[in-house]
RNA sequence: GCAGCAGUAGCUCAGUUGGUUAGAGCACUAGUUUGUGGAACUAGGGGUCGGUGGUUCGAAUCCACCCUGCUGUACCA
């Protein structure tokens, strides 16, 4: 018995990866019908790149080790490492690498595409998400940095975000740079300690994240982490340079002087803006939502933000000689649907299915009769596929969310009319089978 | 990875200081209604109490280890 028990497959999904349904995929559907009509409308090239690459190829191998770095899904093949991307950018850096002298320049293209990553998921985060990534290569512009916030902020406003939902920060790279001449820090271990303690600002508060810039923190579980060791005159800096509501970097404020020619007021300066340490070269952005996200059990969580991007004019040239500056942007569109689904006033149409009930199997005829004028009319429709008494079949209209049930028993097949039933109303009538269709519209 | 908390029916949970055949609500199935859903009533199915080992006459309950989940934290290109 036992040994049986335990040959069953398990129906548990891996950690991180979930099934989405129709409400979950309809709304990611709206918000990709908007992603693309607005690349469209800014004059991006629509590209697709596989989901595996060579794990050399996105830069995740660990210098001193034969692994790949964690954080990724890879395999071995053939002696190769092989990855499944966990972000668009790189394979982008590698598609421009390759294909250098046939792409136009500048190339503006964007992707719809799933990553993973593999990581600790949480609420709305998963290992295997959708992502959505802009980029301009081969223009040192800001005008580009400019537009893709402006872009992110159009799509965002599409989907049915109001200006209060969302802010894009900005930074850039060079304003901490100054702050590092300024510590006189070098060593690269301190600076990466301190741009992440400044990242968590956000989110632990300026007390909280000074212990980080400082010896460590104990957090609420009473975990402990070492911190940047700076000393309290090097935090003093940092909390001055912080204050400031205008950034001193040439690069930050060529953007605001863009956004304004753009009339795009949603923005934010906001030195603790830092995203990845690894490749940004100037400018940062980051988009933040402001309203309270919850998880399934009702508690408020830390969301975080659904996406962000910034200027990275090394990365392509990692791959050969050309020298080609890039900046991009990317949103996790599953974040998005998350937190779309909580906003209460949001709501997306579901076509259900009009039910046609089954008296009689030998009435197949008349039943898929009725069934073609209505799906002639592209209304949604099927006959009851299954079997089971006129209640079991109520019932399954009534659980699927079909708006009406067609009755057509022996009584009215004898007067050449059908009962149409409205499941919201209740209420029933007797209709022409040439109207049925016309009826129906009536109450969709 | 680290830390805290938790794991009992499909779901949400109760289960008293260890003591017979482990409970409830919701959901499911059938019926009350052989042509009528979303309400009600009746009946029924469904669990080796996360796993393994231990303590004990006896473990859902105590102990050890493991697994999984939640939350925080680290990492996040």
């Amino acid at each position: 018995m036992n040994k049986e028990k335990n040959l069953k497959p398990s129906k548990e999904l891996p950690l991180g990866f979930v099934d989405r349904q129709e409400k979950e995929l309809l709304i990611r559907d709206f918000i990709i019908s908007n992603i693309k009509e607005v690349m469209t409308k800014y004059g991006f090239q629509y590209l697709e790149t596989p989901s595996f690459e060579y794990t050399d190829s996105i830069g995740k191998f660990l210098p001193d080790k034969e692994r790949p770095d964690q954080g990724v899904f890879s395999f071995k093949d053939e002696n190769k490492w092989l990855s499944l991307r966990y972000d668009l950018t790189a394979p982008l850096a590698r598609y421009v690498a390759k294909n250098y002298l046939e792409i136009p320049k500048p190339f503006k293209r964007y992707q719809l595409g799933t990553v993973w990553r593999n990581e600790k998921p949480g609420p709305g985060r998963f290992r295997e998400f959708l992502q959505f990534d802009a980029d301009y290569v081969g223009t040192k512009s800001l005008l580009a940095d400019a537009e893709l916030c402006v872009l992110v902020s159009e799509i965002l406003e599409k989907c049915g975000l109001d200006k209060k939902d969302y802010t894009v920060k900005i930074s850039s790279r060079k304003f901490t740079d100054k702050i590092f001449e300024q510590l006189k820090i070098k060593s690269k271990e301190q600076i990466s300690t301190t741009l992440r303690a400044l990242d968590k600002i956000d989110r632990l508060g300026w007390e909280e994240a000074k212990k980080l810039l400082g010896e460590g923190r104990k957090d609420k579980s009473g975990d402990y982490t070492k911190g940047a060791n700076l000393n309290s005159d090097q935090i003093k800096i940092i909390e001055n340079a912080l204050k400031s509501k205008t950034s001193d970097s040439e690069d930050v404020l060529e953007i605001i002087r863009i956004f304004t020619d753009y009339n795009f007021e949603n923005y934010k300066f906001d030195p603790s803006v830092i995203r990845g340490l690894e490749y940004y070269t100037g400018p940062i952005f980051e988009v933040n939502l402001n309203f309270e996200v919850k998880n399934s059990k009702g508690q408020v969580i830390q969301f975080g933000s659904i996406g962000g991007g910034g200027r990275y004019d090394n990365l392509v040239s990692n791959f050969g000689n050309f020298d080609c500056p890039a900046t991009g942007i990317s949103i996790g569109l599953d974040r998005l649907v998350f937190a779309l689904m909580q906003k209460k006033d949001f709501k997306i149409k579901t076509a259900r299915p009009v039910v046609i009930c089954v008296f009689d199997k030998n009435k197949n005829k008349e039943y898929i009769g009725i069934l073609n004028k209505l799906r002639m009319l592209n209304i949604s429709s099927e006959i009851y596929p299954g079997e089971g008494k006129l209640k079991k079949q109520m019932e399954y209209a009534n659980k699927i969310g079909s708006p009406a049930v067609i009755l057509y028993g022996d009584d009215e097949i004898k007067s050449g009319k059908a009962t149409l039933k409205n499941l919201e109303s209740g209420k029933e009538s007797l209709v022409k089978i040439e109207d049925l269709a016309n009826e129906i519209k009536k109450l969709l």
